[in-house]
DNA sequence: GTCATGTACGAAAGCGCTTTCATGGCGCCA
DNA sequence: TGGCGCCATGAAAGCGCTTTCGTACATGAC
């Protein structure tokens, strides 16, 4: 296991006991605040539980105590995706709430990261679901998961034998890239993200699909505004006859803006910008983009573990009762794009 | 307690062994999917699980296995403020995971659902600490916290007997008033939010000790854009002479933004325009903004957490570990209001 | 000094599950 | 046909805590 470095085994209530030379009874006593205990003797229980760093078995006092039995999901999403990050999980908190469900967030930092908490929570029985955010599992491991019975559910990722809520990556990058052209572009470049992000690298192959594999492109190793503005600064400088640029995400795009912008280029006039999402704020700076239902993400996931709590018998006889979706995505058309189609979306 | 309707007590592995005319040891065995069971006992056992609607208790299981006894903190905060919740929480998924703590997140709709959440933690012994953000409640709950020893922190919200990280929000209202003043304004009105959050009570309180009490104001019900936007217009069409407005929140203020537009004036030009927070995105929009270091917040609830959930033996001994803290604001001017004064931070 | 009253505390019985160990039935080889 | 081993299964022992119940002792009233 991925341990604190000493795994003395916790002290219990009996090792604190015999310490303080009291009976267990008392010692519960003392942790549960009860008023009939000397105070010599509650001094003694507190001096033993800090002696022996005891921290009480939250399991067993639950146990004990009879609490009820709400259902707890794990959300795993990553770092890396502030866009996300919002949109997503507060109507995902929001619907599990609703459904008397514990949300326990885990903000996945990397493989290695998601593993370990993927591995905890098998090996602890620590939630009765899961929700997987964007990335990438080790199909043993979900293998596994159903087996023990716990049902998972993939939100902006595929994987199989596991309902997906997901967005045709693919089309929107070639949705994006031929409405760039289509506004005139003649020579577009692409700025992508993060390998680790299933749809960055399929609004990728999308962008390449359209405008051919030697288009001028850059990765930023973070999402954020900066990587952006500085990739999009690589790209101008070294391909000035550049007239438009697809960025992955919105946050890039936004860099890149900038980048334009201090490169004396006007946006949406020689220069053309692109984002995806259609975060919150973005239409107010302006960006063209593809948006995808980002809070439909989060509702759908709610919903979909919900129902699978609830039949969760159902489950461990094979009949999964929530079917996976692709959700339709939209060209947004602001200031940064050309307007040709009339049929785009005008904001 | 508030739990679902039907009370009937969870069926445990006895009533299915019963039903299934098994051994409790098989229906542990069907539940964890092991092999070694023959599959007509395996389905007479899940066809009793499914009749009784189980659900096997995870406190008990856990026990069973042992597994680790990670602590857990609960983090209540307010499910109106999107600023706060992604420049927050992310801090404080992150420093929590580092200290190896699990992240329950609640996000709290009003304050009826505060109280149940609170009494729920309390009475089923959830977690392990406390974190509440923005919010009030009620003094004995808090001490009976204290009592059976789950530490409490608090965040954007004083609480006596407990560390809290605040900012002086009276303070940064009667700056960003004066900022306004000095920029020019003669007619200076007010956008405030939902009195819920303690914070837009007190930027509003700030604001009024400065440009008096009989300037105009205009309470947003939630804090959207379409809401700040509604509200200018209200303030606008009513007070024509108005020539700088204060937004208790950065998402009033961009929707103050449009409002001015829409009715043909130039921001920061001849109206000034300011809110509060500076949250992302809003440096890229160019409005001027009081900031607060929200990322502090998260990442200061995630360290005392960690102190005080090491320590948990002295917090029983009323030995409080960390102290409360007010972290300064500053004010950052862009181009929605006039800077006149050298000092303030340009950007 | 006796008896009622109270108070501090320990023994022990669970809470619902996992897991080890023992058992009985069965097929298989000699 | 006897003996062997294997497999499916049940009995029972915990996991660490709370809580009831009863005991021992101290206190007060008479």
């Amino acid at each position: 296991m991925y341990e604190s470095a000493f795994m003395a085994p916790n002290p219990t209530i009996y090792d604190i006991a015999k310490r303080a030379g009291v009976g267990i009874a008392t010692v519960s006593r003392v942790l549960n605040g009860s008023e009939r205990v000397a105070d010599a003797t509650r001094e003694a229980v507190q001096r033993a539980m800090q002696e022996l760093d005891f921290r009480p078995n939250r399991a067993a006092r639950r146990l004990a105590v009879g609490g009820v039995n709400r259902p707890r999901v794990a959300a795993l999403m990553p770092f890396f995706s502030a866009s996300f990050y919002y949109a997503v999980s507060a109507p995902l908190s929001a619907g599990l709430i609703a459904a008397d469900i514990d949300l326990v967030l885990y903000n996945i930092q990397d493989r290695e990261h998601k593993n370990r908490v993927l591995d905890r929570i098998v090996a602890e029985r620590a939630c009765e679901g899961i929700v997987l955010f964007s990335m990438g599992v080790r199909d043993e491991r979900i293998a596994e998961l159903g087996r023990i019975g716990i049902p998972v559910v993939c939100v902006d990722y595929p994987q199989i034998g596991v309902p997906a809520l997901t967005v045709d990556n693919i089309e929107a990058g070639r949705i994006a890239t031929r409405h760039l052209i289509k506004g005139g572009a003649r020579h577009v470049g692409l700025i992508t993200g993060p390998t680790v992000a299933l749809a960055f690298r399929q609004r990728e192959e999308g962008f390449i699909e359209i405008s051919g594999a030697k288009s001028p492109q850059e990765r930023a190793e973070t999402v954020t505004i900066e990587a952006g503005r500085q990739a999009a600064i690589n790209l101008l400088d070294q391909f000035p006859t550049l007239d438009a640029l697809m960025c992955v995400s919105d946050i890039l795009a936004v860099g890149a803006l900038q980048a334009v912008r201090a490169r004396n280029r006007i946006p949406g006039d020689d220069i053309q910008i692109i984002g995806f999402d259609d975060q919150p704020l973005i239409d107010v700076i302006g960006l063209s983009t593809i948006r995808q239902p980002m809070d439909e993400f989060g509702a759908w996931a709610a919903r979909s573990m919900a129902t699978l709590l609830k039949r969760g018998k159902e489950q461990i006889n094979n009949t999964p009762t929530v079917e996976s979706q692709v959700l339709p995505i939209e060209l947004v058309v602001r200031s940064t794009t050309r307007d040709t189609s009339g049929s785009a979306k005008k904001r």
